[in-house]
RNA sequence: GCGCCGGUAGCUCAAUUGGCAGAGCAUUUGACUCUUAAUCAACAGGUUCCGGGUUCAAGUCCCGGCCGGCGCACCA
């Protein structure tokens, strides 16, 4: 049996007693980040005349008698509470406030002897009591399981979180009005799925009762938004959530953002220039520059990225000269070499992308195109048009993941149709996170898919970057944790 | 899923070889008219994650479980 939080009640109900009825609304008039513009001015001992309603949460409380100082709290800033008792009204219950009461404040702004700019208050309301302490006032809350399950008491205590979840939240924000800028329309595509496509990977299910149907949690909502680029929305995009029945990691959460978004008349090359213009204006958007530091390592999103082939950084890394039409049995000699299992079902293709992931990625730290993936680790890109067995794809790895994937989009239903009936084939070797004939999807081909290239971004790992967070769990408010058994 | 590490007061952390479970902050009470993590004094606060076991004696050692962190695997 696991047993209840254990935690000190405030006497609250001793400390306020008639005061408990707290007001509905507060007549708020000014932020703590624009008093500290306002009156920089003031000089010490300085009064400003000006009245001003500002409310917040009591982070510190210096009573001293017959006067009293509170550190309060909003979300632009902290401003100090002078009070007096020949001055407030209620002194004395002001003088007994807890750490982490919303108060709502009406005073002067002054700068006090001592050269702190302060709402010198005349009264006050108690907004709300905090009758649960949440944190060290001085070391915060660093039990990974309480911020996790319980981010509210996190933002009260921790300064890094707030931080962090501003910037993903500014982050958002720049991706959004940068693809609106760039002529693409937001759009809407759905969650509940019958058949899970558009990547690899192994769905969460779910039950619709009335259609009496099973439903899957979109793993992507990639071939949805190519049915409206064929319904003649030239450019579109989604940033939104996908759900992935996978591991748990620093890097992976079981739901994450994904920006993805399609250009019509546009093929891979153009997709790259536009990947790098986007994510490096959002990132100085945010940061105000492209040059930053993650986990003490310099980056610099500048642009125009490195652009290099997966043959090419393969065969550098390994020291002699590979690509696709390498023998299978020789790339898989290669991969036995470095511990990696092979597969029967894995031909060449395969087995080149395999031994990048084993022997570049996790050395691409600086912002990188890595292009011309094998049509086999491909299912719905357009074929490279001067050897077939490649793509015309990209991805964009830095800090040594992956980031984007991005491709001239297969737009011949036939190939399509051929491409998902070799992912079947996978399927019923035992891949269970190949893809499925999507019939509807190749029916939409058939009614003509324009030339389009697509791009999909992993929000949180950029979110990472841009917050200095060594793991995605700092970047996602609510992360994905296991359920404390009751029993 | 596997491996390593961790879980002690509301929070942050101590506890020597297995030998009386502690501190700071918060809370409670009191003092204090310019504080800045205010200061000072006092009181109170424990199922040491849960369940077994070894032992004269377990926070500490052993077994099982729960939850978390990291690594591996999967993946973005």
């Amino acid at each position: 049996m696991a047993h209840p939080p254990r935690f000190t009640y405030h006497s609250w109900t001793q400390s306020f007693g008639s005061r408990m009825t707290t007001p509905y609304t507060f007549a708020h008039t000014a932020y703590c980040a624009a008093l500290a513009d306002t009156y920089g001015f003031l000089a010490p001992g300085e009064e400003s005349g000006v009245a001003v309603a500002v409310a917040g949460r009591v982070m510190l409380l210096r009573s001293q008698g017959r006067l009293a100082f509170a550190t309060m709290r909003d979300s632009t800033g902290e401003i100090q509470l002078f009070a007096l008792e020949a001055v407030t009204k209620d002194f004395e219950e002001f003088a007994k406030l807890h750490l982490g009461d919303w108060v709502g404040v009406h005073g002067e702004v002054v700068r006090t002897k001592r050269g702190e700019l302060s709402v010198k208050v005349a009264s006050f309301e108690v907004l709300a009591t905090a009758r649960r302490n949440f944190g060290d006032k001085w070391a915060g809350i660093a039990d990974f399981d309480l911020r996790y399950r319980h981010r509210e008491a996190d933002l009260w205590a921790n300064e890094d979180t707030r931080a962090a979840l501003a910037r993903r939240s500014a982050l958002v924000r720049a991706l959004r009005e940068r693809c609106w800028a760039a002529g693409f329309m937001e759009v809407e595509t759905p969650i509940l799925n019958a058949i899970p496509t558009g990547a690899a990977a192994r769905p969460f299910v779910t039950y619709h009762q009335a259609l009496g149907s099973e439903f899957f949690l979109r793993i992507a909502p990639e071939l949805w938004l190519k049915r409206l680029v064929v319904g003649g929305f030239e450019r579109v995009f989604e940033l939104g959530r996908v759900f992935r029945n996978e591991g748990v990691s620093p890097r992976h959460n079981p739901e994450f953002t994904m920006l993805e978004l399609y250009a019509a008349y546009w093929n891979y090359e153009d997709m790259m220039a536009f990947t790098e213009e986007l994510v490096a204006g959002a990132v100085a958007d945010v940061l105000g520059t492209t040059a930053l530091t993650y986990q003490g390592r310099d980056l610099d999103f500048a642009t125009p990225w490195r652009r290099a082939t997966m043959a090419d950084l393969v065969s550098e890394a390994v020291g002699e000269e590979l690509n696709v039409h390498t023998s299978r049995e020789h790339l898989a000699a290669l991969l036995a070499a470095r511990d990696v299992e092979v597969h029967a079902s894995w031909g060449a293709g395969r087995c080149l992308a395999e031994l990048f992931e084993a022997t570049c990625e996790a050395d691409l730290w600086q912002p990188t195109f890595v292009t011309q993936y094998p049509v086999e680790v491909s299912p719905l890109a357009r074929r490279h048009p001067t050897d077939h067995e490649l793509t015309e794809r990209f991805e964009s790895y830095l800090v040594g993941r992956e980031l984007s994937n991005g491709f001239s989009e297969l737009i011949d239903p036939e190939d399509q149709r051929a491409r998902f009936e070799e992912q079947a084939r996978l399927a019923a070797a035992g891949d269970d996170e190949a893809m499925r004939i999507d019939e509807d999807y190749i029916k939409a081909l058939e009614w003509g898919l324009p030339p389009t290239a697509g791009l999909g971004v992993g929000v949180d790992r950029l979110a990472m970057v841009v917050a200095d967070s060594p793991n995605i769990r700092e970047v996602i408010a609510f992360p994905t944790l296991k359920p404390v058994r009751e029993d």
